[in-house]
DNA sequence: CATACTACCGTAAACGTTTACGGAAAATCG
DNA sequence: CGATTTTCCGTAAACGTTTACGGTAGTATG
C-alpha cells in the first residue's frame, strides 16, 4: 500500500478527497486542502507519474527531440541550453515538463519518433533539425500530436513553426558583398538535407541574380557542421579555379575551423577574404572579429513553447494571439571579417 | 477500445496472448507470435508506457539530468551530445530509452530531482556536475533509486561514479611545467561549487609543494565557466603582483576567451606564458596549438552506462565485472602553448 | 486405455491515479 | 419548520498494461 492510498489514510480521509485536494479542485474544504498539502509536502508525496497519465490521458510531458553525437546539425550543446532554458520559463508555469528525447546517431530518427508517441510518452514535441522532406511531420499529424518545429520544410502539416530568417540573412550579406564589390562570393552549406541549407543557397543566387552575378557551382563549399569540416573548407577555397573574395557560413561551429585553414594557406580573414556567419560563444573571440548575425536564443526558446501551447487544446486559450509561424529576425554585428 | 484490446479483437485472441507474444514470454506458440508480431508492426501499435509501466513498476527509461542555461558546466559545445551517444548505444541493447532530464536555471536542482523520482519517472539516472557536496546523491539514496555519477563528491552514498582524472592532470601538467622551470604557475578554476575544482587546486598545491614551490592565492584566477570567462582572467592575470609564467585550466570552454584576451594584452602563449588545458572542438583550431588533456567521450559515455546497469538488480546480472568507480584518464597531446 | 504431462491460451486481478456520481450533513430560504 | 440548496466527502469505475492462475486440448507414458 504506497502512494495516495497510504496518504489518504495517514490523514483517515478517502483517497478521493486527498486527489482532488492535491490536484486543486473546487469542492473540497479548505482547512482540510490545507492538512492533505501539508502531509504531502512533509513526507514528500508526489503523484505517481504512470497512473496518473494513464488516468488522464496525458503526460504533462512536452518532449524535445534531438539527434545525439559530436556532428549533428552544426548546433551544440549551449545551443539547445539556451534554447530549453526559454522553453522552460513558459512550460513552468503550466506545469508543464521538458525533457529532450535523444536519438542516438545509430538510429533511425523517424523510426525513434515513431516508437515514443505510439507510447503516448509525451503530450506534446518540439522538432529541430528539420529536413527538406521530413517525415516526421507527417507521423505526428497523423497520431494528432501537437507540435511545432524550429525550423522549416518542403514538408507542411500545417504545424506551427519558428524558423531563423536565413533567407534574410542571405539577403543582407549577400547584398553587403556586393555593395562592397566582391564579385565572386562562396557559400558554406553544411552536408546533410537540413532545409535551412537550401533556404540559405537559393536565396542567396536570387540576390546574386539581381545584380547580374550568379553562383559558380565551385563556391558552393559542402562540409560537416564542425570545426574540422570548417578547416577543411579553407582547402576547397584554395582549389577553387577562381578564388573567392568572400564566403557566407549559415553555420555557427564550421567558422573557428575555417579562420584557422585560412591563415594556413595564407589567407587574411577581412583582408585577403571577406567573411559573414552567425554568432556564438566560440565565434565571439575570433581575432579578425566576426561579422555576424545574433540572436537571443532564450526567446527564441520562449517563443517556440508559446507557439506549441497555442496548439494544444488544453493551453490554446491562454495563448490566443500567438504567431503560428516566425521567421526569428537576426541582427547583423559588424565586425572586422567584411 | 484502443490499444492492445483492439489488437486483440483484431487478431481474434486474448489480449494476455497479444501481450506474452509481444514481450517475448515461452509459452506461446510460435505462430501465433509471428501474427500478432506481425498485425503489430503492421498497424503500428506499441505498448503504452503508462499502462505498462504502472503495471510492471518500471519506466525503461533512464534521466540524464542537467541544467539548462548558456553557461552549462564549461563542457565543451558537444560535450554532452558524444557522451548521450555513447551511453545510448549501451542501453539501446537493453531496449532502455535515455532522456535528458532539463532542470531550468530558475529551478533548485535538488527539489527538480525530487520531483523527478517521487513521480517515478525514471528507473535511474546519471547525474553529472557534481558538486563537493551534492545532496542530491542522499535523496536517490533515500529512494532507493539506482544512479550512476559523473563525477565525484565529497557526498559518498556507495553509488558508483566515472570522474575524469583530474588529479593527475593536474600531476602530468604541474610536474612538466615545474620541470621546464616555470616558478610561477596560475591555475584557473572555474566559478561554482564543482567537485572537480576543489580536486584539480588541491593535487596541483600538492605537486607544487613536492617541488618547494608554493601556490599563491592570487595565482588562483575564479572566472565564469564561459569563453567570456577566460577573456577576463588575462586582465587578472595582467593585475598580478608577480607574474604566473604558466596556466593551466580544468575546462574546456575558456580558452579560446583567454588566448585573446592574452593577445590583447601583449602575451603570446606558449612564449610569453604557457597554457595547458583540456581538448575540445573548439579549442582544436587555437592559433598557438593547445597543449591539452584528451579523452574519448563516446567511450565514457559507453562506461557510464554500463556502470549504471551494473547496479540495476534487473540488468546487474549482464555487468558482472563492471568497475564501480573509475577515474577516466586522460592523455596529454602536445601543443605549442606550453 | 487410464494417467500424467506438455503446450498453449483465456480470465481476471492488480498497478496508482482521477473523476463522475451520489449521498449526508449543514446552511439557506420561504 | 419543511423544503431546497450548498458544501463537502466517500465510493467505485475507469485508464492500458502485465502476469499469476487455471483450464482445455493434445501428446506421451505406463
Amino acid at each position: 500500500m504506497k502512494g495516495i492510498r497510504q496518504l489518504a489514510n495517514y490523514l483517515d480521509i478517502s483517497i478521493g478527497t486527498v486527489s482532488r485536494a492535491l490536484n486543486g479542485k473546487a469542492d473540497v474544504n479548505e482547512e482540510t486542502r490545507r492538512r492533505v498539502l501539508e502531509a504531502a509536502t512533509r513526507l514528500g508525496y508526489v503523484a505517481n507519474q504512470s497512473g496518473r497519465s494513464l488516468r488522464k490521458g496525458s503526460t504533462g510531458v512536452i518532449g524535445f527531440m534531438m539527434q545525439t553525437g559530436p556532428e549533428i546539425t552544426g548546433q551544440g550543446d549551449t545551443f539547445f541550453m539556451s534554447v530549453f532554458d526559454g522553453v522552460q520559463t513558459v512550460l513552468a508555469r503550466h506545469k508543464l515538463d521538458l525533457v529532450a528525447l535523444l536519438c542516438s546517431s545509430d538510429q533511425d530518427p523517424d523510426a525513434y519518433l515513431q516508437r515514443v508517441v505510439a507510447r503516448g510518452f509525451a503530450d506534446a514535441v518540439i522538432l529541430s533539425a528539420t529536413r527538406l522532406h521530413d517525415a516526421r511531420f507527417e507521423l505526428l499529424a497523423r497520431h494528432n500530436i501537437p507540435f511545432i518545429t524550429l525550423g522549416r520544410s518542403q514538408t507542411d502539416v500545417g504545424q506551427p513553426w519558428i524558423d531563423l530568417d536565413f533567407e534574410g540573412m542571405a539577403e543582407v550579406a549577400i547584398e553587403r558583398l556586393v555593395k562592397s564589390g566582391h564579385q565572386h562570393i562562396g557559400l558554406i552549406w553544411p552536408n546533410g538535407d537540413l532545409n535551412l541549407g537550401h533556404l540559405f543557397v537559393h536565396r542567396s543566387q536570387e540576390v546574386l541574380a539581381r545584380h547580374n552575378l550568379s553562383l559558380s557551382p565551385e563556391h558552393i563549399f559542402r562540409a560537416t557542421p564542425s570545426e574540422t569540416g570548417g578547416y577543411g573548407v579553407a582547402r576547397q577555397i584554395m582549389d577553387c579555379e577562381t578564388r573567392p573574395t568572400a564566403v557566407v557560413l549559415v553555420n555557427e561551429t564550421l567558422v573557428t575551423g575555417l579562420y584557422r585553414g585560412l591563415e594556413e594557406v595564407g589567407l587574411m580573414p577581412g583582408k585577403d577574404i571577406a567573411i559573414i556567419g552567425r554568432q556564438s560563444p566560440q565565434a565571439q573571440f575570433l581575432k579578425p572579429s566576426l561579422t555576424c548575425f545574433s540572436l537571443s536564443l532564450r526567446d527564441l526558446g520562449i517563443s517556440l513553447a508559446e507557439g506549441l501551447l497555442s496548439v494544444m487544446p488544453e493551453y490554446k486559450l491562454h495563448y490566443p494571439d500567438a504567431v503560428k509561424r516566425l521567421v526569428w529576425p537576426m541582427d547583423l554585428i559588424e565586425g572586422e571579417s567584411s
